[in-house]
DNA sequence: CGTGAAACATTAGCGGC
DNA sequence: GCCGCTAATGTTTCACG
């Protein structure tokens, strides 16, 4: 269920591709010290284990206009009947399901986490400005028959992004 | 500063590539319409320009061994005497320089962001488990001359992450 | 913007350690 | 088992129409 076997170069060819996804198999071999084919057999391997979940541009978000990062805590309602979630099949669904289903159909909203504390999810929220963020609390968030709060913060300022993890 | 000029197909480039950065450009190309040079021209335009920041590979940290992620709320000092940041040089450094700068050397912390709200900052950090977040938060955090205080919250599971940013 | 050709990269099969 | 060679195939890239 958890990680696959894994030696030094699979981690060194890890920590190659998360900060460079584009190099070539040939690049990366040089630099493990490989020939191409092991070196290509070996990202296969960890592309079909799931380590590697993809490859991915990165894109400036400034520069697309998104000026607005926000991290919106929201507090759901927990007890009252569940909600029909789909008029053609009637099944009934939790309020947390139909708001999981909800911020996946957001494309605003880029990441959402279930969390400890006062508050049941935590939204980072990727929008143009004040104005836009503004309808989407009113028209989407506060709107939603599951929210009952919601709480924002907003960026100021980014110090460090990384999609990076640390491989020990 | 902010954006280039960019058409509809400049947009559907970024969107697919935000998708699959592994692509080739021949792939591309026949998706948006186009052979391949003007599309490789356009991509490189898209680079040179920064709207495409980078090319990453996307690690799954629960395989690596990362199943626990916090988001931590840092309050920093921000009176009193500013700091000697380096021995050999003698600069004199703000509490907030100098904390900035320990988070680009943590591993650990794989976002961080000044806060609008009674925080300063808000740290993504990503360890195996609870023994070593409470190591980062005694040796790092607490003990950092510039902290005051912080508070923690952690993810009880992922609904959404993406790094796809909503291109309108 | 598209064509074509050279340079380069990927990948499967096979033999050796 | 895992490495490295070779050779066929596919891709990138650039000068030119």
């Amino acid at each position: 269920m958890t990680g696959i076997d894994m030696d030094a170069i699979d981690r060194r060819i890890l920590a190659i591709l998360q900060e460079n996804g584009r190099l070539s198999n040939q690049e990366i071999a040089e630099r493990v010290n490989l020939s191409p084919s092991p070196c290509l057999r070996r990202i296969r391997r960890l592309e079909e284990s799931g380590v590697i979940c993809g490859y991915v541009a990165l894109l400036d978000a400034q520069r697309l206009g998104l000026d607005l990062l926000a991290y919106v805590n929201v507090r759901l309602e927990k007890r009252g009947v569940p909600l029909e979630s789909s008029a053609a099949l009637r099944v009934r669904t939790t309020h947390a399901e139909f708001f999981r289903a909800s911020v996946q159909a957001w494309p605003e909203v880029v990441a959402c986490h279930a969390m400890t504390g006062e508050m049941d999810y935590l939204l980072r929220v990727r929008v143009e400005d004040m104005a836009h963020f503004s309808r989407f609390v009113q028209d989407q968030l506060l709107h939603h028959p599951s929210v009952i709060d919601v709480k924002t913060s907003f960026s100021l300022e980014t110090i460090k992004e990384t999609t990076a993890l640390p491989i020990r």
